[in-house]
DNA sequence: TCCCGGTACTTCAGTTCGTGAAGTCTTGCG
DNA sequence: CGCAAGACTTCACGAACTGAAGTACCGGGA
């Protein structure tokens, strides 16, 4: 891909920017979640592409896949530690594209967000 | 594109998802540059590349374009105000890649980081 | 005089990436 | 039997990205 390997940025942005795959990596932020669940989250997303997208990252350990024996077989993804390590990313994109681009819709259940970001906002800000 | 609009997110996504787009704001956050200049850091970029992504950019606001009328014409790119604010998630990324990806390369200068963190470095520095 | 080098691109042909539609495989239900 | 659910594949097509080459401009050296 000729990007730079020993350059952090670079290394991330050979993972993160493959179409896609910032918003597997949001959606699977709120909770784990199966195959059919993001494909209907993500509307638009080709099976083949969230099927390609998944098992790279699945290579890169950034997902974990988890299979259980039923009969429509299901398969659960779920964010690893390092997969983790990525929602201060998805974060900062999430206030950027609010304070810059004037997108304001929840488009996660906003279950999750308060949990991950805010720690305690001092109520002298709102004062 | 076909992704969500209303969401902050994905709008991002849109914009920083380019191959090289994010590596170009990388470079910007270290100051202007030239067409060049990014071409030369930017190894491996195709100049038609380089050169889309910049008009995307400049579309979106996102870098300015300067142009002087000298002899061999030079033309500088910048960020704006709204393309410094996607600096924090470079710094993220930057930050995920050292910690997650072994990547421990410079990849810029090492000029222009200090000074983007660092308000004044103590005058100590110089003796 | 003619060619070279530097800058900022554009054009071209070819490869890789992502898409929508359709197909696969398994078993339970009407 | 035939359809439904779930998790994918396969296919053919268009969009994105690539490397190499070309354009336009002019000053400077052989």
């Amino acid at each position: 891909m000729s990007y730079d390997d020993s350059c952090p940025v670079c290394r991330t942005a050979e993972i993160v920017c493959g179409k896609w795959t910032l918003l597997i990596i949001r959606d699977l932020a709120e909770g784990r979640s199966r195959f059919c669940e993001l494909e209907r989250s993500l509307k638009g997303i080709s099976p083949r592409t969230l099927s390609l997208r998944l098992r790279a990252l699945e290579e890169e350990g950034i997902v974990e896949r988890q299979t259980f024996p039923e009969v429509p077989p299901r398969v659960e993804y779920a964010l690893t530690e390092k997969g983790l390590a990525l929602v201060p990313l998805i974060e900062d994109m999430r206030s950027y594209g609010r304070r810059w681009l004037g997108a304001d819709g929840e488009c996660t259940p906003a279950s999750g967000e308060a949990e991950l970001v805010v720690p305690a906002p001092p109520a002298a800000a709102a004062a």
